[in-house]
DNA sequence: CCCCTTTAGTTCGGATACTGTACTAACTCG
DNA sequence: CGAGTTAGTACAGTATCCGAACTAAAGGGG
């Protein structure tokens, strides 16, 4: 039936309204979804049933007419699982539908150059102590989302290529259960940037940008695209590697086997101000490529301050072609070293928000 | 009403289908689209009642059943405009539904330094030709779309800079009457580039390809990103400006204010060895920031042969991280120096794609 | 203090588009 | 020439959305 598929669109519009702009009344949704006052309440009505959202004691705003009572994204019930690996750490943590994150374990560990099985071991013992408060706290985990710092295909569980980690074609498809995870639980694995440009897309700066592209300096360097609120991933996957720009053609050579990647600088002793030069030079090919609103700088590259971002935009705008009439905005990233983290569980939670059908309906009798 | 809004996806869909993928019988419209029968049959003879399908004799395949009647797009009713001004001419045309473009009217002018009414009025010849033509043939055209070699906003009738014309913030709203047009004819403009990517996509090597990056060598280089099937402009309409990628940053001064950009090299005198290389470098970071399936050399680049694509193809795979995994193809264009021309009617003819109910039903008694 | 105005949210009838099944149409094969 | 096969249509059933009318709950003015 297509009807239905009618129905589990608009509830996944009033839902991801929710989600990314806050709570409000029965009739704000209508008026901002261009959907009738009716159609909302029964949806409403259907996402209170599947605990996806719940009503506010909203402070009644002395003004005329009958007070409103504002819903929202409910954190009682449903969240997911984000897990990461990073090279010198593994990371879980839980987050429910208002985006609140309500557990992180972490745990400081040397992952380079160590099998995946090791690796994977070592997340297992945090992922079970994040299921495990989520549990306690009576929160149904619907899924995972692992951040890897490589190459990740998110329709094939493959790790492709992980320089940091030194991996390589690392077959990532008994995840589930080498994590000790329920069967069939859904699980996928993405790119760390791309993890973070959505945390920053959803909670953080890049929450007043449609489309805009996140640095995120972790070990290496990547980039996360974000166009017009959604992820570009690429054709496999394999888009925003920021850090493969080349910047000097008669630089140092590089893993990826060109010379002057704007990665291998990074490694280098460089002092700020070249490095905000080097990186606008990256970033000018990125805009003159993708025409984003704005970059944000996240990983180590938020912690130089303010100053460095002025820096980065000063020499960004002073040789684009576009800036004259739409100069890119540079901010700094406002969720730190947690991005990512936060990003994979952002990942899972949106297969709720794209259909949220998938949580079943506790069905009240009434 | 929302459930209108369904049947016009449905019939945006079918029609969609029909033009990008050819005729075929109602039955495989069903299977593939994922409509009932029934639903196809009705959104059929909706179409058909538009004008904008007809029934083909097919030449019955002599196979067992009842032998289906094909239908395909229309080419005898409706089409659309699709106009050029370049560096050295201008052009209009006109394209019927089924792709076909109808007539063409080219004249050669130098248009660098001159002011943009001139031009125009230079324009309007070809349009008026144009449109009589379609006239003639009974052809209805439904809009136009404007290619011009700059930065365009395709959301703003505003040309903020064409380098190779030396039009700077050329405002051109009253474009439609300048060009005597019907009033209120819907006229829209974008960048060469990109109208040759969309060209590519529909009817050239683009094709078999879902994320493609067309390169448009005709005067100044740039590019059209096509992902998903869909164009990338960017937030303000600048992407692509692959002109300006720095190959060599102790390069020549560009007109931009950087240094090295690709364009710069293309100008001076480079053997075609050494313009793949470069050509390769700049691709690299495309691929690596992107992820397309493939790049499409057009214009000039289309006519260097077949070696040039593969030496092209060969730098590009060397030094790309993916490539071990998934190497970007490298085609040449199979549209030649018509691209952006057809691809303007082409975006033009868009606009019934994505809404056919915009063509009124000839109510036809019965 | 009562009633009018304003705004929030629900109920109900009506319209519409999709689905599945059953049907007719047109052709091939034996 | 009939059985089998595939194309396309007709029709009843169902689910959803919309609009209008309705109830609910507050403020404000006389």
């Amino acid at each position: 039936m297509d009807l239905s598929d009618v129905r589990r669109h608009h509830l996944s519009v009033v839902l991801e309204h929710l989600v990314c702009s806050g709570p409000r009344s029965r009739a704000a949704i209508a008026q901002e979804t261009g959907l009738t006052k009716a159609t909302v309440s029964t949806l409403i009505t259907d996402l209170l049933d599947r605990g996806l959202v719940q009503e506010l004691d909203t402070p009644t705003a002395g003004r005329v007419g009958r007070p409103a009572t504002d819903v929202g994204a409910a954190g009682h019930s449903v969240g997911a699982l984000g897990l990461e690996i990073d090279v010198d750490e593994v990371a879980a943590c839980v987050v429910d539908l208002t985006g609140t994150v309500r557990t992180v374990h972490r745990h400081t560990a040397g992952n380079r150059d160590v099998t995946a099985r090791t690796v994977i071991h070592r997340l297992r013992d945090a992922t079970q102590r994040a299921m495990a408060d989520a549990a306690h706290m009576g929160i149904d985990c619907i899924g995972a989302t692992l951040a890897l710092p490589g190459l990740v295909d998110p329709n094939e569980p493959t790790l492709f290529v992980a320089p940091n980690l030194h991996w390589f074609d690392a077959d990532l498809r008994s995840l589930a259960t080498q994590l000790r995870l329920p069967e069939h639980f859904p699980i996928t694995m993405d790119n760390e940037a791309n993890l973070g440009a959505l945390a920053e897309l959803r909670h953080g700066a890049g929450q007043q940008f449609d489309s805009f592209v996140f640095v995120s300096a972790a070990g290496g360097l990547g980039a996360g695209i974000v166009l017009d609120g959604r992820l570009l991933r690429g054709a496999h996957g394999f888009a925003g590697e920021l850090g493969h720009v080349v910047v000097d053609p008669s630089g140092k050579p590089c893993a990826c086997g060109a010379r002057g990647c704007l990665e291998t600088l990074l490694h280098s002793d460089v002092n700020p101000d070249e490095l905000a030069r080097h990186l606008a030079d990256a970033l000018r090919t990125v805009v003159h490529l993708i025409d984003p609103e704005a970059v944000v700088l996240g990983g180590s590259l938020a912690a130089f301050g303010d100053e460095f971002a002025l820096a980065v935009a000063d020499h960004l705008h002073a040789d684009t072609l576009g800036a004259r009439w739409h100069p890119c905005a540079v901010r700094r990233s406002t969720l730190g070293a947690d991005a990512a983290l936060v990003g994979a569980a952002t990942a899972a939670l949106d297969r709720i928000i794209s259909d949220p059908t998938i949580v079943p309906t506790r069905a009240l009798a009434h």
